[in-house]
DNA sequence: ATGCTTGCCGAAACCGGTTTCGGTTACAAT
DNA sequence: ATTGTAACCGAAACCGGTTTCGGCAAGCAT
């Protein structure tokens, strides 16, 4: 028997049930509650039962910042997104949100999010968050082929999941969206109406997907039987008006491209700007597949065809795989990747005559 | 003097310093290093000098969650996103995001954000994030004329900012951009360019925002001596769809309006689609401003003249309010209001000659 | 000198959990 | 009957802070 919990009613809502209120509730300790609870085996079958459905029904849930002043862990997810870099996830940050919030609430964590204007402030925010035990673990979206965050989580040995691949894949998990079959699917499709000439606007090297996307690019002209020119090959391309600048570059060729495979749908919206100043006519006169599946595309006139990413469902995906890291799963066995879904709009057709 | 702290070295990167750590440092006890660094008036000036110069040089940090077990504050904001409705925070959600987190972390707290995708899942959510001391106040973007939540927060006592005003002022503080001052400025615009006819969609009705856009549009219509006609008044209007549906509502009637005014940018581009399917042009035959600086209304043609609201500063100066009305500040002096600034562009013209 | 404040700090309890360490009890083995 | 063992659970320490309470010394007035 313990000491009486206090008999003061709830201050203002403020009803909490406590573990030894569930203690008390049993005629047991609040050791034995804890260690009920969390299923360790020197508590019978019975009684960890008997612990469980009585914290069910007095509706006890543990405050996570108690357990964690021992533990270190807060159920916490932490997420830092980095601003600077264009609005090129501006478009699907609130799906990403809404799912991994989702995904982690569905496993009872929150989800801590920060945000720092360059990478070099990403990695300081994530330190401090480690270091105040805000999160037990990050997700890094957009990862990098050479990533900061990748190496200071890797060897501060907390666990992280990428939205993304990495090289080094040691201690490495991730869900990602396979681009480069997607790029390499594009590819095919306009090879299959007939364009010999498919150009590529692909967006920032920095990026780990970017090059996967690259290879898928390059793969789908081998599969094709097309060869390879780098003339009709541009990067550097996530907005808009990177999209128009790399297209009208790419028109004003005399062996211009009759399509364009584009990394990001907003690259890709672009290139309908550079047509309409050449009087081309989308779909027809000059061909264009993007990525992403954001919602201007429906819009555009032809509206584009692209792969869907279902942002939303990565969010979960990510939160659930943390959540297993965090508990301890080794990091091989968390690894997902999924295909994008391609949506046949009215942005290709077969290769105009010459 | 009080115990050793533990010799063993710092496990992995884990060198916390504690509290006792100082008191040990400074042969005091934690208590008192405590009340020095809280600012207990019990302690000397001399003493909370020393205290604090060597928190400062020991690079001490308390774990906020190991003082919440006591205080019962965490130093976390809350943020609990609606996602059902439309995307009409979209555009400015990442902004907003980095505005609260980079406001939170200057007064070293976090932002814990969830999601839910209706209104009534968004309190369930609060609750619980209440229950379980995730945050120790919230910030409430787009508030509703009827909300929810701010009843739930106010009679739980739990602080709250609105990212908007309300009817009820009691326990409210808030940030706003005044829209209403905006919206007689767009109508006091178009009346000086000619003209007569100024219409207005509105966004729903259920938001707060809405009714005080409205009441500015009529008090520009006021002011400007002109008429009010229901019949040139819209409302219910959130997307881009909306505004291609109320606009060619508008533009079909027989004494069309010359002028549109929109409570928000998405509609605002809105009217474009419908006043291309008329053959109208904008900026020429057909006036149009919008209300938020979404970014394609720069791209759009011609280019929108909207009024630019700064989402980041919103965001910065909703978590600082916020901190303040956590730490005891009353909520009446926690209100500020700013206005939108109107960005000129190429939307709007002299009234056309019948 | 004595008594009373006042200023300042230490001792210890406390917050709500987890974890270590023993101590019973029952049961099988000797 | 004694001993050993394993299964279970209680007591108490602990985590890193905050807060209550009380004690001591200095200062001031008797």
């Amino acid at each position: 028997m313990q000491k009486k919990s206090t008999l003061l009613g709830p201050a203002k809502g403020g009803a909490r049930v406590t573990i030894s209120d569930v203690a008390i509730a049993l005629d047991l300790t609040k050791s034995t509650v804890s260690r009920a609870l969390n299923g360790y085996s020197d508590i019978s079958q019975s009684t960890q039962l008997r612990v469980k459905r009585m914290a069910e029904q007095m509706n006890y849930r543990p405050l996570s910042h108690a357990q964690a002043i021992k533990t270190g862990r807060t159920r916490a997810l932490g997420l830092v997104l980095q601003l600077a870099d264009h609005d090129a996830q501006r478009p699907f940050l609130a799906e990403f949100l809404a799912g991994l919030s989702t995904g982690a609430t569905q496993e009872g964590y929150t989800l801590t999010v920060a945000s720092a204007d360059c990478d070099a402030h990403v990695v300081e925010t994530i330190k401090t968050l480690i270091r105040d035990r805000k999160a037990d673990g990050f997700i890094l979206p957009r990862t990098m082929v050479q990533d900061a965050r990748v190496t200071l989580l890797r060897d501060a040995d907390v666990p992280f999941v990428l939205f993304g691949r990495q090289e080094d894949e040691t201690d490495c998990s991730w869900f990602d969206v396979r681009g480069e079959d997607a790029m390499r699917d594009a590819v095919l499709h306009l090879a299959r109406l007939g364009h010999r000439r498919i150009a590529f606007i692909n967006s920032g090297r920095g990026y780990y997907y970017a090059r996967l996307r690259e290879q898928g690019y390059l793969n789908g002209l081998l599969q094709a039987g097309l060869a390879v020119d780098p003339a009709i090959m541009a990067g550097g391309a996530v907005t808009v008006e990177d999209g128009v600048a790399a297209s009208g570059l790419l028109l004003r060729q005399k062996n211009a491209p009759t399509a364009i495979v584009c990394a990001v749908d907003q690259v890709a919206l672009g290139t309908y700007r550079a047509a309409a100043e050449r009087g081309l006519v989308i779909g027809r006169d000059l061909s264009v597949i993007g990525y992403d599946g954001i919602k201007e595309g429906t819009h555009a006139h032809p509206p584009l065809s692209t792969f869907q990413v279902d942002s939303k469902a990565a969010g979960i995906a990510l939160a659930s795989l943390l959540i297993r890291r965090v508990r301890g799963e080794p990091a091989e066995t968390l690894r997902t990747t999924v295909a994008a879904t391609f949506v046949d709009r009215g942005s290709t057709g077969p290769v105009p005559h010459t």
